[in-house]
DNA sequence: ATTGTAGGAGCA
DNA sequence: GCTCCTACAATG
């Protein structure tokens, strides 16, 4: 018998092993194998007869049978090519770390029974949680259930309302415990002897017992496709292994993905929607021509003095975490040399910095252009903002909030035990608040969002400003100061009108050839030199001009950062884009150490910047 | 990804 | 003639 093995790698095809006598092995187990000198666990997809002829054995099983079932395991390969990540790499993703020390425990393969497909639900609504714990509450004693969040601190939060909803064992299956744990939790499900499972990403496999529930929350968060193979949105996965083995699945979200409203409108999902629920006064400040040098508006500094007064808290959200410099003499902005765009002042590391290709410069004391210096933050950072609150509500403890920051950990404490009356923050923020939110929520700025050059600039703008007004304490308001008062996801959220935004958003994209109605593919090419970047991009651009059904816009460079010079091509496809690339890349991809670049393949990117 | 190797440029 | 570095190929 010889082994198909596939690892963690970015080789796409498999290697092959022989079977050392007393041993048995069958696809879907792990094995540990020599390759290339070192010992590597990786994933026997294939059995066959052959000459094992100048084949290595494998060196040892890790789990004593399969870890995934036949049906599981065409699943991984339908991910990797749908995703254009190699099959080793996306298994070794999807699957548990494997434990060090003794692994010998029966692992059988997960029984998955087809039952007959249903149409996946979509919760919306502002009690859309406790209406799904309903729900699961009433399956726990007849469906294995699998929650999967969009991040750890979420998977962490649902396993404890889980527990204590359900009153049965919920095992966690994310990175925020041990692998150890995390290991065993698997093996659990995949036994029966557990039915119910919270992870994250890599939870997406886990073999809850069948007929299963499965629940995607939040589904439109973009933490739902991390860097990293298989570079996939989780909620893809869901959709398609309920399809496959006729699950349920339940798709939450305050404000649903454009992709998931339109499959509901289309009929491919169940929309599960209640009356309205209680919103709080979205009231709008025009900031047009006004907010150059002041980020509080009169109406916003009232509002935080009557929050104040009342023993509120607020939360000032803005919308990114570093200003750019500007000089007050001439308007000169600072830009990073290579990538052209405004780089981010830090003024405590008093340093620049660039989102793009990292650079860090020291912040220049003098303008550049003129020489003059008057060079202060332009916009409004969470630090400038955080100084002028200070400066207008000198008895107000104020706090900031940034994720990036160290300073989230203590602020998130700060807020939990009410000790911060107004904290200024990112996005982040608005989860820190458990479980009463603020009593308003202000935004500083949310234009530079709105104005993002990204064809999902309305669709994160709206959702930021819905969770803000779903956040807020009873009886408190949302306050927007803004150059586009009038801008669709703006007045969708003042009127809690989900359909009238959808209805805006899906003309757009229409229009252009956006998602749903197109697919975006996003290749970069990284190489030693711009030359070398350049002809292998517009070399790829020309082949895949060949296709039929693509768009291929013209490559472009990203930034022009000596350091790591990288291209970029951006294609438009149908449905089948995936395998519409695959005489092109296929061949391009296979030969490794093509000196001349690398290529990188990101399907259905979140964003295009 | 990682690692071994062939062969060219640089050096005593 | 020898070492070091980079380009490139192979991993079963």
């Amino acid at each position: 018998m010889i082994l198909d093995v596939v690892f963690d790698l970015p080789l796409s095809h498999p290697f092959s092993y022989s079977v050392p006598p007393g041993l048995s092995v069958t696809p879907g187990q792990r094995v540990r194998a020599p390759l290339k000198r070192q010992t590597r666990v990786g994933l026997v997809v294939g059995l066959r007869e052959g000459d094992k002829q100048g084949l290595k054995p494998i060196l040892g099983i890790v789990e004593s049978g399969p870890i995934l079932s036949p049906a599981q395991l065409g699943f991984t390969r339908w991910i990797a090519a749908e995703s254009w990540s190699t099959w080793g790499s996306t298994a070794s993703a999807l699957l548990p770390p494997v434990p060090r020390g003794a692994t010998n425990i029966q692992a059988p393969p997960a029984d998955w029974q087809g039952s007959p497909a249903e149409r996946p639900l979509l919760l919306t609504g502002g009690d859309r949680e406790r209406r799904l714990l309903a729900r699961l509450g009433e399956e726990v004693n007849t469906r294995g259930i699998l929650v999967v969040a969009p991040e750890i601190d979420d998977a962490r939060a649902w396993a404890t309302r889980l527990s204590a909803t359900l009153k049965v064992p919920v095992l966690r299956l994310d990175s925020g415990i041990p692998e150890r744990d995390r290991w065993a939790a698997w093996m659990a499900l995949a036994r029966g002897a557990a039915c119910v499972g919270v992870g994250t990403r890599s939870a997406l496999l886990a073999p809850v017992p069948a007929p299963a529930t499965l629940v995607l929350l939040d589904e439109h968060d973009p933490a739902h496709k991390p860097p990293g193979a298989p570079r996939i949105h989780s909620r893809e996965v869901m959709l398609e292994r309920a399809r496959r083995d006729g699950s349920r699945l339940y798709l939450t979200s305050a404000t649903p993905s454009v992709e998931t409203w339109w499959r509901s409108d289309e009929g491919q999902l169940q929309r599960l929607e209640e009356g309205p629920s209680a919103w709080p006064p979205v009231s709008v400040v025009d900031v047009r021509g006004s907010l150059r040098a002041e980020p509080l508006s009169p109406a916003l500094r009232r509002a935080i003095k009557e929050t104040l007064a009342a023993r509120g808290r607020v939360l000032l959200l803005v919308t990114r975490v570093g200003s750019a410099m500007a000089c007050g003499e001439c308007g000169f902005v600072l830009r990073c040399p290579d990538c052209r765009i405004a780089m981010a002042f830090s003024r405590a590391r008093r340093e620049v910095t660039c989102r793009l290709c990292r650079r860090i410069d020291p912040a220049p004391e003098v303008c550049p252009h003129c020489r003059g210096r008057q060079l202060a933050p332009l916009g409004w950072g969470t630090e400038r903002v955080e100084q002028v609150v200070r400066a207008h509500f000198e008895h107000a403890s104020v706090a900031r909030y940034d994720a990036e920051s160290r300073r989230g950990r203590a602020t998130a404490r700060a807020i939990r035990e009410g000790r911060a009356q107004v904290i200024v923050g990112t996005r982040a923020a608005l989860k820190a608040f458990v479980p009463r939110g603020p009593s308003l929520v202000g935004f500083i700025r949310p234009d530079s969002v709105l104005r993002l050059p990204d064809f999902r600039a309305g669709e994160r703008a709206f959702s930021l400003f819905w969770a803000a007004a779903e956040k807020v304490a009873d009886g408190g308001r949302v306050l927007i100061q803004t150059q586009h008062p009038a801008h669709y996801a703006v007045q969708a959220a003042v009127h809690q009108d989900l359909a009238s935004f959808y209805k805006h958003e899906l003309g757009f994209r229409a229009e252009l050839g956006y998602p749903p109605f197109r697919r975006l593919c996003l290749i970069t090419v990284r190489s030693r030199t711009q030359g070398r970047a350049q002809r292998l991009a517009e070399e790829l651009a020309r082949d895949l001009n060949e296709l039929d059904g693509l768009t291929v816009y013209p490559p472009a460079p990203l930034g022009r950062s000596p350091r790591a010079p990288r291209w970029q091509i951006v294609l438009k496809g149908g449905d089948d884009l995936p395998t519409r690339l695959s005489p092109v890349l296929s061949p391009r991809l296979e030969r490794r150490g093509d000196s001349r670049g690398m290529i990188e393949v990101e399907m259905d990117p979140v964003d295009l910047i």
